[in-house]
Order: structure tokens, then C-alpha cells, then sequence
RNA sequence: GCUGCUGUAGCUCAGAGGUAGAGCACUCCCUUGGUAAGGGAGAGGUCGAGAGUUCAAUUCUCUCCAGCAGCACCA
């Protein structure tokens, strides 16, 4: 039999039999270390202890101290448990696939009885009891044939589609542990009982469709987290009960920004503070984007059937419009998007090549009928304003368009605290408009600009908008959470399809290149990742609500209404409340309706003509002169591009 | 849109085949109290909508609407 080397991590190499597997291996080294084991890394490629090694390699191995490793196997096995835990409760049920995922895992079951909550911690005991058996884990090498009789035989179709869809003939992995069988590239632990019984839950069964096709049959998936051990499990739901404390919809209720109703369902009712809070944002992007040389418009919101038609979306886009039926015998659409209503703006009069680049921009309220299952508070409605604008450039300009727009974009994000963001360049769908030749240049264009910003990206091919690639920019939040938010997008359709032209130097019409881009994206989505990642407690400036001047006696009303009426002065948000109730009262219900700043006055604070601050957050309070407090809160108040 | 669950007072939630309850919020009275709930009284609900079963439905059944979780879709 030939002889391998096998090097160790410390550099020391050592010699076997080819064949020999990890757990030799480990054994070969010590008692101990072979028992708790989990797996090791041949080469760089995770390797179950029972998978043989044949030629010369690098090799290490591993034990639940390895983060990595131990958590990808714990929720690998998990997931492998919990379906041989369902199929023993319920045989007739049928099994499809268990990927690991963020946290945890999922596996898709078929089976026509829904499971319930109680059925959960049903199958959380029988994963007990199968951790406890400390089965053996075992894997054999099958050829495509046998393993696609053997799941035909068992009545396991979705198997045998699976194996289908596995490109090439290799051979195929099977894992057992017990008598319940898997078909898995593995790899996996060395039995049942290395999965701690204690550091996993099962956390939610919903539907999914079978291969991710809603043409396909909804299945039933259960979601589980799983950890090294309990204490990380506790954390994590810990984690879960602190992000459910920041939902938007919750604060939002709580903090009086909006509400929605069932007769508009997609659709939100600002209160007053909230619609403060959105226009803050709307005046901080006016700004920012008067600075940038755009110019600000707004066009129609309802317009007939034949723009849509033009401009392609009602051919590409009529099942996310709203229609509007009028007594004029005309067919209308309100506006989905605002390219098109640009685009006429854009047309009038005769462009020149010294007017480009021509950026028009506007805070336009977009309709679209989006699934009902879709909807989502206010980061997924059915009527949401825009920071929209379009940019309309020649060849020579588009690169550095492209690139001040994601400078743009980066600067504002920043301001507002988010430095992680990510990139998603989606490219040409199938549904789409023009040809081939335009988006080579288009989809070109916008790496060419990320290229040259050094900003790294994803692709997502297939996933672009009907007209044009699209950059998206995806932020992550306080918490890990991702959102899409900005998005820059190249259009060279658009234009052609409303003879659009500007004169160039020698005086011939061509179609200018259009950009689509938002910044925020949503006004209204923003906005709700602010409250998140915020956990309602804006910063001063954007604050809904920013100073409340709470009496401590009724004798001090007057001035309370003084030091209102010297904030509003200096354009701060203030508010009096002079209830009949005690300071501790308001302390507490100002508190928790997020008001930055309380200012408490009593007959001292009357005398002295000062004030009691105290801030949201801080136990402690400090007495201070008006006019040094009125001068303070202004500076605070200050949006981050006027300091 | 699909699968599952949910819908009772402004909010959070109990409840039961015989036309409803708590806490907080609200109104009024007493209290003027120094930094996270002072005391008392009162008012408030076609039990999501429509149909069916029943002597009787808010409770059971069906349809619809909306919400929640996930999927699919998306800013």
C-alpha cells in the first residue's frame, strides 16, 4: 500500500497508509483528541472524519473550539436530526432539503397536515432523544442509479429531482445515523450526541416553495438556531427580544409618528411628529442635492394610458400600477416611477451639449400595487416618495456621473452613521427593452464607475430593472440587518423611446444617456431604518419631537410658555406641558416617548431664570442659564451639512 | 400572490353558544407635588365585514378584508 504524508498545522509531517481518514488520523495522535473531534481540513476543504485522504496533504483537525467549523456542523446536523425526528413522528411525511443559514438552519418538509407550535416542541423532544442515542454517523459512496432507486422506492420524488438537477455523473454522498438515511455532500459530526441538546431551538414553520418557484408546491419549512452551547443560544434570543423592541412598527405606534388602516392598506397616515421627522429628511436632501447642481421639479401623478405605453411600462410593469377609471372615456395610470414625467420635462425646449449634464430631481410620490404579502410597515408600502432624479449626459460624461453619484450617495449615508455599506450590481433580466449592444455599454458603465471608486461589489445576474442595470446600495444597520436603500441605474432606452436629443458641437441631434438614481431610495423606508437602527432615539436634529418644558408648579406656567416661545425662536421643536400631573409623571411618560431633551421648571428655575435639563437617557440633570440652553440645543440642532 | 396563524375599548390583552371584562390611556374632581406612574369618580365596544347553522352567534361554519411570520416579488 502506497505512504502519504500528512502535515500538521505546527508544520510537522507525519506518514500513513493512503486511504486513511481523519479519524486514523486523530486516533493516531491521541485517545482524547479522536473523541472529540468533529472534523478536520484536508487542503483547505472541510473533511469528515470519515472521508479518506490519498495523496500527500495539509491537514488539520478540528474540535468544537473551532468556531467555524463547530457551528457550520452543529446546524448541518441539526437540520439532519430534526428531519429523521419529523420522519419518525410523522413517516408519511416526505423530506426535501436542510441548508445551514445565518444562525441556524431550515429544512423543507411535504406534508399535507400543517405542523403547529405544539407540534415544534414535539419534534424538539424527539431531536433530544436522537442526540441522546448518540447514533453513529456513517457515509457510503453511491452511484446515481442506485441512489435514485433507492429514493424512488422509498417514495421520496423531491430526492430523485434533486439528484437529477446535480450536474455531471459523479457519485453521490449518503449519511446515515440510525436508521434514517440522507442524501448529503456532507460532511458531517461523528455522531449524534457532539450536537450540545441544549443549544438549539426551533423557532417558526412557514411556507416556501419547492426549488424557490412560486410555480411550484409550497412546502412546509421550520426554522431552528442552533449554538455551541446554551449560553450563546440565550444570547441570541436575547438579541432577538432587543430587535423586536426596535421595530419601527412598534415605535412608531408607541412614539405617535404614523398609523395605517385597512382602507388603505400599503398606505401611511403621517402624524405630526413623524411627517417632521420626513421632511427634515427631505430638507437635508434638497439641500445636498441643490449643492450637487441638480435642479428640482415635479411632475403630474396621474397621465394617460399612451405615456405608459410609450415610456414601456405598461407593457413591462401594468400588474404592480394603480389604474384610475375616469368619466372622460381616457385611461389613466398613476406614476409608478417619475422617468417618464422627466423625461417630457426634459424635452422641452432644445438642448444643447453645453446645457449637459442635466439633472432633474424630485420628491415624487410613486404608486405600486405590490403583493399583499409584501407589504411591510413602512419599509415596504404601496405609495412612498422618492429622492428621485435623472441624469441625462453624453457617452464622455457617464463614467464620472456614475462616480459622483456614488460619492454622493457614500457622504450621505455617512451623515447619517452608516459607513458598512455594500453593493448590488444587477444586471440585464429577461424582461426587458433594447438591445443587446446598449447593455453591454450600460452594465459597463457602472463597473467601470465602481471599478474606479475601488468599491467592491456583488453581481446578481438576471435581477436589473426592464430598461437598464442597476446599481443598489445595501445598508447594514446597528444589529447586522441589510436594507436596500440607494440605487443608480444606466438607461439608454428611455431616451430613444422619447426621441429625446441635445445638439452636439457639430450641431447634429443625438440621444442623450439617461441615469436613474434615488438616494435614500425611499423617503418612507429611510425613514424606518432610521427608528431601528436608532432604537427610536433620534439624534436632536431629526428628533420627532425635541424638547418638552414640563412645570413643577403651576406658578411657573407663564414661564414655561416663555421658554417655549424662546426655543421656537431659534427654530427649535418645543413643546409646554404644564398638566396638572407630577414631575415624575412627565419624566416618565417623556421618557418613554423618546424626547431627547425635558427641561423641568420650577419657582427656582422662575427666579433664576434658568432651567433644569435633562437629557433622555442620563440620570443626571444640570441647572443652566435659558439663553446658554436655547444657544446649546440650537447648535445640537443643526443638520449635519450646515455645521 | 402562496402557506400558516391572528383580528374583542385609543393601546396591551383576558373571556364565553344566552347580546362583554382588566390594566394603561381619556374626561371630571381633589391634590401644587423637584426628576420614570399621587388619590377618587366617570365615560368608552355593531367583539374586522358579509352570509349560513341555531330558539339564540361576538363565540360554530363558509366567503371576503386587514395584520403577523416565512416564501415569491421589491425602493
Amino acid at each position: 500500500m502506497a505512504t502519504i504524508s500528512l502535515t500538521f498545522p505546527d508544520g510537522n509531517a507525519r506518514d500513513y497508509d493512503a486511504g486513511v481518514t481523519p479519524g486514523e488520523v486523530a486516533e493516531s495522535i491521541s485517545k482524547s483528541l479522536s473523541k472529540k473531534a468533529i472534523s478536520a481540513t484536508v487542503n483547505g476543504a472541510h473533511w469528515d472524519m470519515q472521508w479518506p485522504i490519498d495523496n500527500d496533504a495539509s491537514i488539520a483537525i478540528h474540535t468544537l473550539a473551532d468556531d467555524a467549523q463547530a457551528l457550520e456542523l452543529i446546524r448541518h446536523d441539526c437540520a439532519h436530526i430534526m428531519a429523521r425526528a419529523v420522519q419518525e413522528i410523522w413517516p408519511d411525511t416526505k423530506v426535501t432539503i436542510g441548508p445551514v443559514i445565518k444562525d441556524g438552519w431550515y429544512y423543507d418538509f411535504d406534508r399535507a397536515e400543517p405542523f403547529t407550535p405544539e407540534d415544534l416542541a414535539l419534534i424538539e423532544k424527539k431531536m433530544k432523544d436522537i442526540i441522546n442515542l448518540r447514533d453513529p454517523v456513517r457515509t457510503e459512496v453511491w452511484d446515481r442509479p442506485r441512489a435514485i432507486k433507492h429514493y424512488e422506492d422509498n417514495g421520496e420524488p423531491y430526492k430523485v429531482e434533486l439528484i437529477d438537477a446535480i450536474p455531471g455523473d459523479e457519485p453521490l454522498r449518503m449519511y446515515w445515523h440510525g436508521d434514517w438515511q440522507d442524501l448529503c455532500r456532507g460532511p458531517h459530526l461523528q455522531h449524534t450526541g457532539q450536537v450540545p441538546a441544549d443549544a438549539f431551538k426551533l423557532m417558526s414553520v412557514a411556507g416556501a416553495y419547492w426549488r424557490g418557484d412560486s410555480d411550484n408546491a409550497m412546502l412546509q419549512r421550520i426554522y431552528g438556531v442552533a449554538f455551541k452551547n446554551r449560553k450563546d443560544l440565550q444570547a441570541h434570543l436575547t438579541m432577538l427580544e432587543e430587535a423586536a423592541k426596535r421595530d419601527h412598527r412598534k415605535l412608531g405606534r408607541e412614539m405617535d409618528l404614523f398609523h395605517f388602516e385597512e382602507v388603505a392598506p400599503g398606505s401611511i397616515f403621517w402624524h405630526p411628529s413623524g411627517w417632521r421627522m420626513f421632511q427634515s429628511l427631505i430638507a437635508y436632501m434638497r439641500r445636498r442635492q441643490e449643492a450637487a447642481g441638480y435642479v428640482e421639479v415635479n411632475s403630474p401623478d396621474i397621465m394617460d394610458k399612451a405615456l405608459w405605453e410609450l415610456s414601456g411600462h405598461w407593457q413591462n410593469y401594468r400588474e404592480n400600477m394603480f389604474l384610475a377609471e375616469t368619466q372622460d372615456d381616457r385611461e389613466y395610470a398613476l406614476k409608478p416611477m417619475n422617468c417618464p414625467g422627466h423625461m417630457m420635462i426634459f424635452n422641452q425646449g432644445i438642448k444643447s451639449y453645453r446645457d449637459l449634464p442635466v439633472k432633474i430631481a424630485e420628491f415624487g410620490k410613486v404608486h405600486r400595487y405590490e403583493p399583499s404579502g409584501a407589504l411591510h410597515g413602512l419599509l415596504r408600502v404601496r405609495s412612498f416618495t422618492q429622492d428621485d432624479a435623472h441624469i441625462y449626459c453624453t457617452d464622455e460624461q457617464l463614467t464620472e456621473e456614475c462616480l459622483k453619484v456614488n460619492d454622493l450617495i457614500l457622504s450621505i449615508y455617512s451623515d447619517f452613521g452608516f459607513d458598512d455599506v455594500h453593493v448590488k450590481l444587477s444586471t440585464r433580466p429577461e424582461n426587458r427593452i433594447g438591445s443587446d449592444e446598449s447593455w453591454d455599454r450600460s452594465e459597463g458603465a457602472l463597473k467601470t464607475a465602481l471599478d474606479q471608486a475601488g468599491m467592491s461589489y456583488t453581481i446578481f445576474e438576471g435581477e436589473g430593472a426592464f430598461y437598464g442595470p442597476k446599481l443598489e446600495y445595501v445598508l447594514r444597520d446597528a444589529i447586522g440587518r441589510d436594507w436596500q436603500c440607494g440605487t443608480l441605474q444606466v438607461d439608454y432606452n428611455l431616451p430613444e423611446r422619447f426621441s429625446s436629443t441635445y445638439v452636439t458641437q457639430s450641431g447634429e441631434k443625438r440621444a442623450p444617456i439617461m441615469l436613474h438614481r434615488a438616494l435614500f431610495g425611499s423617503l418612507e423606508r429611510f425613514t424606518g431604518i432610521l427608528i431601528e437602527q436608532h432604537a427610536g432615539k433620534l439624534p436632536f436634529w431629526l428628533a420627532p419631537r425635541q424638547v418638552v418644558v414640563a412645570s413643577i408648579v403651576s406658578d411657573a406656567d407663564a414661564y414655561v410658555h416663555e421658554v417655549v416661545a424662546t426655543l421656537r425662536a431659534k427654530g427649535i421643536q418645543a413643546e409646554a406641558d404644564i398638566r396638572n400631573e407630577k414631575i415624575n409623571y412627565k419624566v416618565r411618560e417623556h421618557s418613554l416617548g423618546k424626547v431627547p431633551v425635558i427641561l423641568a421648571v420650577g419657582m427656582k428655575e422662575v427666579e433664576d431664570r434658568t432651567v433644569t435639563v435633562r437629557k433622555l437617557g442620563e440620570k443626571s440633570t444640570a441647572v443652566v442659564d435659558l439663553n446658554t440652553v436655547a444657544t446649546e440645543l440650537a447648535a445640537e440642532a443643526t443638520p449635519p451639512d450646515l455645521k
